[in-house]
DNA sequence: ATCATTTGACCGGCC
DNA sequence: AGGCCGGTCAAATGA
C-alpha cells in the first residue's frame, strides 16, 4: 500500500497547515498532502482523496505526462513550481523568494526547524516534505494538525495533513512523526522543546526522520531554487534527482527511524484495541523487528524495537530517494551511520495524535542512542553489549521524545520506558520486593521481579534492561498502588522522583519513574559521553481503564545531564499541553496525573 | 512481473 | 498439561 501511497497526497485540510496559505495556492496545499509511507495502512475517509492527490492532480494540471506523485518528489514542490503551471501548485507570493520561503516557518526552514535539537525531527514533521504513506496520511492528517498548528498556526487545528505534506518521501519517520497527533497547543507552544512527552510518539518512533535529515534536504531544496532562479527549473531539477522508481518508492515505506522496514504481520493483541504492526529490517539478514501500536485513528501508540542492525542506515539509496532522511544521511554520513538502535524509538505513541514536534528527533535519538549505547557500555554494567542481536524488544513508546544525543525529544507513550545507566534510577520511591527473576524470551537480561511491599498494595513491576541498550532499563509496571508514596528515601531528589499515587497506574508510573531517575547523579556518572540520548517516555495504556495495565517506563538519561532538562521541558510543556493527548491521559482519567507529574517534577 | 501488505493459520512460550 | 496469547508464517491480494 504505502508503495503506491508514496505519492504525494494531500488533503484539502493541508490548506489550513500552511497558514502561509496565503502565500501559497490552495493548489499547493493539496500538493502537501503525503503519501503514505507508512506500511501500516490507514485508510480514512480522506483517504480517497489522497487517492487522488498530488499525483492525479499534477496529472491533471500538469499534463498527463507528469509521472505519479509518488515518483515525485514534494520537497521540491513546494520551493519550486513545476515546470507546466507553476502557479496552481507552487505559486509564491510576490516579493517571496523561495529562499524565503525555505527560511519561513512553514517550510521549517534549518533555522527553524533545526534549532530546537529535541525535536529534531519536529520540523521535518511538521513539513513533512516527503510525501507520507497512506497511512501516515491518515496520521498525518490528524497529526498533521498538531504539527502544522505547531509550527505555524497560534490555533491548534484540527485540520489533518497539513505537514505531511511537505515530505517528499516518506520517510516513516517523518510520517510517524508527523502522524503523531499532535496537539496545535503543544507544539504551538515550544517548538524548540517538543521534546516535551507530546504524545507521539512516535517513534516513532523510533522511526522517525530526524531533523538533522529534514535540513539537508531543506538545504538541497534551497540549492536548487537559487540555482535555478525560477521555481520551475528548480522544480524539474528536484523532479528529477527526486525522481523515484517504484522501487525506491516501496522503499520510502521504511519508517521515520531510517530504515526500511517490511510489514510482516499485523495482530489485535489483547488488552489493546489498537493493532499492532510487526516489521522486520529489509536489510539482507539483519535481524531487527519491530512492531508498532497504532490507534484505530492510525496513530502510533507505541513502538518497540528488537534486535540491533548489522549494518548503517541505508543511505539514500535504499531510502527513499525522496525522503529527507537519505539526504541528510549522505551530508552526515559518519553520525548518522551508526548502527542504530531501534531501541530508541520510543513510542510515540501518541504519534500520531498528539504528535509532538519531537518525535521527529526520535530517528535521531536513536541512532543517537544507539551509538552511544554501543560506545559506552558503562551504565549498563550488567548488560552485554556484544549480546547477541538481539531479541531485545524494546518498548518505547512514542513519546520517547526523548532523543538521544542531543535531543530531547519526548513523545508519549502509552509505555514509559526508562533508560538509564544505572538500574537504581528506576526506583521509584515505592518500596519492593523482589519475588523473582526470569529471562524472558526476546531479551537476554533477565528480568526481576517486584511487588509492592506496601500491604494490601497489588502493584507489582518488573525491571529490565534493554537488550539493545544496556544502559536502558525497562520498566514495567502492573496494577495501581492503593496507598501514597512511602517516605522519601534518601537524596533530596525525591522531590522529583516522588512517586505520584497512581491512579493509573500508567500516568504514574511514568512521571515518577522517569523523571527522578533521569536526574540522579549516579545515573549521570555511568552515561557515556557520547549518549546524548534524552529521556524518552513512553506511556503505556491499558486497554481498558478498568484494568490496571502494566505500563513500562523508559527513560533515557544523557550523560550530560542534557536530556534531563529537555526532559523536563518536555515534561513542563507536556503537563501544560491540554489534554491532547487523549491516548495517554485520557486513558487514565481518573487523576489528576497532570498535576501530579507537574509537582513530581517541580518539586 | 515484482514486491509489499493483508490476514488467517500455525507455532511456541508463558501462565 | 492445557489454554491463552503473542509472534511468525505464508498464501492471497493489491498496487
Amino acid at each position: 500500500m504505502g508503495s503506491s501511497s508514496g505519492s504525494l497526497e494531500t488533503s484539502a485540510n493541508s490548506h489550513p497547515i500552511f497558514s502561509f496559505s496565503s502565500f501559497m495556492s490552495t493548489s499547493y496545499s493539496d500538493l502537501l498532502t503525503s503519501a503514505d509511507e507508512d506500511p501500516v495502512t490507514t485508510t480514512t475517509g480522506d483517504k480517497g482523496a489522497v487517492g487522488r492527490g498530488l499525483s492525479d492532480r499534477i496529472a491533471e494540471r500538469m499534463g498527463s505526462g507528469v509521472p505519479k506523485f509518488k515518483s515525485i518528489p514534494p520537497p521540491s514542490l513546494p520551493i519550486s513550481p513545476p515546470p507546466i503551471s507553476p502557479s496552481s501548485y507552487f505559486a509564491i507570493p510576490a516579493g517571496l523568494s523561495p529562499a524565503e520561503l525555505l527560511d519561513s516557518p512553514v517550510l521549517l526552514s534549518t533555522s527553524n526547524t533545526l534549532p530546537s535539537p529535541t525535536t529534531g525531527t519536529f520540523p521535518s514533521q511538521g513539513f513533512n516534505w516527503r510525501s507520507n504513506s497512506n497511512s501516515n496520511q491518515q496520521d498525518v492528517k490528524r497529526e498533521d494538525k498538531n504539527y502544522l498548528d505547531f509550527s505555524f498556526q497560534p490555533q491548534a487545528r484540527p485540520s489533518t495533513t497539513s505537514a505531511s505534506m511537505f515530505q517528499p518521501s516518506t520517510t516513516t519517520i517523518t510520517t510517524e512523526q508527523a502522524l503523531r497527533g499532535q496537539q496545535p497547543a503543544w507544539s504551538f507552544q515550544e517548538p524548540t522543546k517538543q521534546d516535551s512527552f507530546s504524545s507521539e510518539k512516535s517513534t516513532v518512533k523510533s522511526e522517525f526522520g530526524s531533523y538533522q535529515s529534514f535540513s539537508p534536504e531543506i538545504a538541497t531544496i534551497q540549492t536548487n531554487t537559487q540555482s535555478n532562479g525560477n521555481g520551475n527549473n528548480g522544480f524539474q531539477s528536484d523532479y528529477a534527482s527526486y525522481h523515484v522508481s517504484s522501487q525506491s518508492i516501496r522503499e520510502q515505506r521504511r519508517s521515520d527511524d531510517g530504515y526500511n522496514w517490511r510489514k510482516y504481520g499485523q495482530k489485535q493483541v489483547k488488552g489493546s484495541e489498537n493493532p499492532r504492526s510487526y516489521y522486520k529490517c529489509t536489510y539482507p539478514n539483519c535481524p531487527t523487528k519491530k512492531k508498532v501500536e497504532r490507534s484505530l485513528e492510525g496513530q502510533v501508540t507505541e513502538i518497540v524495537y528488537k534486535g540491533t542492525h548489522n549494518h548503517p542506515k541505508p543511505q539514500s539509496t535504499r531510502r527513499s530517494s525522496l525522503s529527507s532522511s537519505q539526504t541528510i544521511q549522505a551530508s552526515n554520513p559518519p553520525n548518522n551511520e551508526v548502527p542504530d538502535q531501534p531501541f530508541v524509538a520510543h513510542g510515540t505513541g501518541q504519534m500520531d495524535s498528539v504528535a509532538t514536534p519531537e518525535n521527529s528527533s526520535i530517528s535521531m535519538g536513536d541512532d543517537d542512542f544507539e551509538q552511544s549505547s554501543q560506545k559506552s557500555k558503562s551504565g549498563g554494567d550488567d548488560f552485554d553489549e556484544d549480546e547477541p542481536e538481539a531479541k531485545r524488544w524494546k518498548k518505547e513508546s512514542e513519546n520517547e521524545g526523548i532523543s538521544a544525543p542531543g535531543s530531547r525529544t519526548v513523545r508519549e507513550p502509552r509505555v514509559v520506558v526508562q533508560t538509564t545507566s544505572d538500574i537504581d534510577i528506576l526506583d521509584d520511591g515505592y518500596r519492593w520486593r523482589k519475588y523473582g527473576q526470569k529471562v524472558v524470551k526476546g531479551n537476554p537480561n533477565p528480568r526481576s521481579y517486584y511487588k509492592c511491599t506496601n500491604p494490601g498494595c497489588p502493584v507489582r513491576k518488573h525491571v529490565e534492561r534493554a537488550s539493545h541498550d544496556l544502559r536502558a532499563v525497562i520498566t514495567t509496571y502492573e496494577g495501581k498502588h492503593n496507598h501514597d508514596v512511602p517516605a522519601a528515601r534518601g537524596s533530596g531528589s525525591h522531590s522529583v522522583n516522588r512517586p505520584l499515587p497512581l491512579p493509573d497506574t500508567t500516568a504514574a508510573a511514568t512521571t515518577n519513574n522517569n523523571m527522578p531517575m533521569a536526574i540522579r547523579p549516579s545515573t549521570m556518572t555511568h552515561l557515556p559521553n557520547n549518549s546524548t540520548t534524552n529521556p524518552l517516555r513512553h506511556v503505556r495504556l491499558p486497554t481498558s481503564e478498568a484494568q490496571a495495565a502494566p505500563f513500562t517506563l523508559e527513560m533515557l538519561q544523557s550523560p550530560d545531564g542534557f536530556g534531563f532538562s529537555s526532559f523536563g521541558n518536555s515534561m513542563a510543556t507536556y503537563m501544560n499541553q491540554p489534554q491532547h493527548q487523549d491516548n495517554v491521559f485520557s486513558r487514565t482519567k481518573e487523576e489528576p496525573r497532570d498535576d501530579m507529574l507537574f509537582e513530581s517534577l517541580l518539586c
